[in-house]
DNA sequence: GCTTACTGTAAGTTAGTGGTTGACACCATA
DNA sequence: TATGGTGTCAACCACTAACTTACAGTAAGC
């Protein structure tokens, strides 16, 4: 994951690669779109506001749709919830300690 | 991803991972193991019995308790997922087309 | 004008689930 | 016999992914 688009040290919603780059490059109205991935028009339009993430299933049917494979899309989520993650868990990591192994 | 321990082609749920491989090793007792992650007994062993995923906070927990981090057990729950998710949806995802840019 | 279609947002609902607590029976060991 | 780990079960709570329905606004075409 060297690829800054995908992996920036910004933590990036994959909602914002969607709304900003992809859908203006597909040029097409958003209610086409929600019904080609087979999803409803208001699921669409939450991750586009980043307000919902990108699940395993909505990665298969965005990657296929844009022909770049779910992966892509998995993985920014996967680093965006990690940030968020860190951000609200991260005092109770520090209490947990590092074992090696017997 | 190349290494088959994390990105094998079975796709391994990181609960087996954890139960075979890295709890053994550590050889503590469990009820501690949990107690040191600051999650409940009973969520470790859902885990362990792969009835439950790894979220971003669990895999910073663990990622952070083995030393190795997070990235590790998100991709590996990633992978599974998609598995998952395939199976489940897979014939939906025949009906998407693949769209090119305007 | 009127109609059709897309936009953007909001409210409410449902099904599912991550995580907890509490309890139980079993086994080992000091 | 007391303590502590094991493994599993049943509730329960809080949250959320996804849906439907509805509304007001705008642009396009007849």
């Amino acid at each position: 994951m060297t690829n800054p688009l995908v992996c920036g040290l910004a933590p990036m919603h994959p909602g914002e690669l969607l709304r900003e780059d992809v859908l203006p490059a597909l040029g097409r109205p958003k209610t086409e779109i929600a019904r080609l991935l087979g999803i409803s028009r208001q699921t669409l339009y939450d991750i586009l506001n980043e307000k919902q993430p990108i699940t395993a299933q909505m990665a298969l049917r965005i990657g296929k749709m844009c022909g770049n494979g779910a992966d892509i899309w998995l993985n920014l989520q996967h680093t965006y919830d990690l940030r968020m993650a860190e951000a609200e868990i991260g005092d109770a990591l520090d209490a947990i300690p590092m074992l090696r192994a017997a």
